[in-house]
DNA sequence: ATTTTGTACTAACGCCTGTTAGTGATAATC
DNA sequence: GATTATCACTAACAGGCGTTAGTACAAAAT
């Protein structure tokens, strides 16, 4: 066979289970989310899974690796944009970053919260990426700082803050909805980055 | 026996495993923290430990709890404190995060990311309390935009973020040193409250 | 029509988990 | 000095874990 129907069938399978994957672990946990509970969610036996997938850890570097790379494709497109200075462009990212969290929030917490756990040529490189997307950040705000666009901070201090801040959508996620998504953004974003306008 | 030399031995052992056991949370997480592990790093077996604790369940429990009270108290502190207005009181808050942040790292993030393990009558009364000191927090805040202390902002948007930003500490914590962690609490808390400011 | 392939199943594996029982030694209390 | 409490030990438990082997059946390819 192998044919492309069966083929995209299979491809639909397996996503359907990493998405499941997705929610079991960011609920959960992934040392405390068994392959049973996986199973039942998707609906066959535990020993069926590997008929789709490699392994346990397999997911997880699925799911960390797809949305590590989610946001350093949108950093690279606008660190390349010409038509936005230092200022727009941190606040492009920190956007970006709050819409992210709000859509696909099951993945970015597994990336935050469980990306410990991945085994070890995948978790150092992950960190090593983490890494090298805060350097970026930094760098944007120094030419914002240099340029006068961005009032005068800790580069370092500023990154640390802005993506950690973001993690309170969990929360909002979980209980108050009397707030919509679009607001929540918008308030997230101007208070966050307003306080550096120059 | 029972005299107060032995109990203060016995206290301190237990606060040993206690500490122990907050590190090894934090690092590996909850479930995936062997009794054994811990029982290695305080230097004796596994079921000795059993003499000290009545279960693993109690030691998250109780740094769990105890971290929270120490938030809890200090909140009711400050509201107390006549001297301050509602601006001032929630910078000192937000001070006091960050010190804790800095000085009890381990505790505080077993709090945050492992309280979803406690057993189910204590995790729900942990949450209760967490509302409880976030629904607090915003009726401070409250107070000082009615009294032009403080920008016109959504209290909940607010809190969410001041609670969430200061977890960038933790990556402060495990790679720059070239910051103190005075200087990190000044950037920290200016970047966060002067924006605040009317 | 036959072969091949995909996918779900049951049974089982070796390992690791938190915890208990029971023992003996050491130290404090009477 | 006799007794009692503390505490660390070894051995073991029942149950859960991720994963593999082998099988069966349906659908697709030849």
């Amino acid at each position: 066979m192998m044919a492309r129907s069966t083929a995209r069938k299979e491809g639909s399978r397996k996503d359907h289970i990493s998405a499941a994957a997705a929610k079991l672990f960011r609920q959960k946990g992934f040392p405390a989310t068994g392959m049973r509970d996986l199973a039942g969610d998707v609906g066959m036996e535990a020993a069926s899974l590997y008929n789709h997938i490699r392994s346990k850890a397999e997911l997880l570097h699925e799911i960390c690796f797809r949305i590590a790379g989610t946001f350093t494709t949108h950093l690279k497109e606008v660190e390349a944009d010409k038509t936005m200075n230092s200022f727009e462009k941190l606040e492009a990212v920190v956007r970006f970053h709050v819409r992210i969290w709000i859509e696909r929030i099951d993945e970015v917490l597994v990336a935050t919260n469980e990306s410990k756990y991945l085994e070890e040529p995948s978790h150092e490189s992950f960190l090593h990426e983490r890494r090298i997307y805060v350097r970026r950040l930094e760098h944007i705000i120094e030419e914002g700082i240099r340029q006068g666009q961005i009032r005068h901070t800790e580069p370092y201090v500023v990154v640390l803050t802005l993506m950690s801040a973001v993690r309170g959508i969990e929360f909002w996620h979980r209980t108050r909805k009397n707030l919509t998504a679009s607001e929540l953004e918008d308030h997230m974003v101007s208070m966050l980055v307003d306080g550096l306008k120059k």
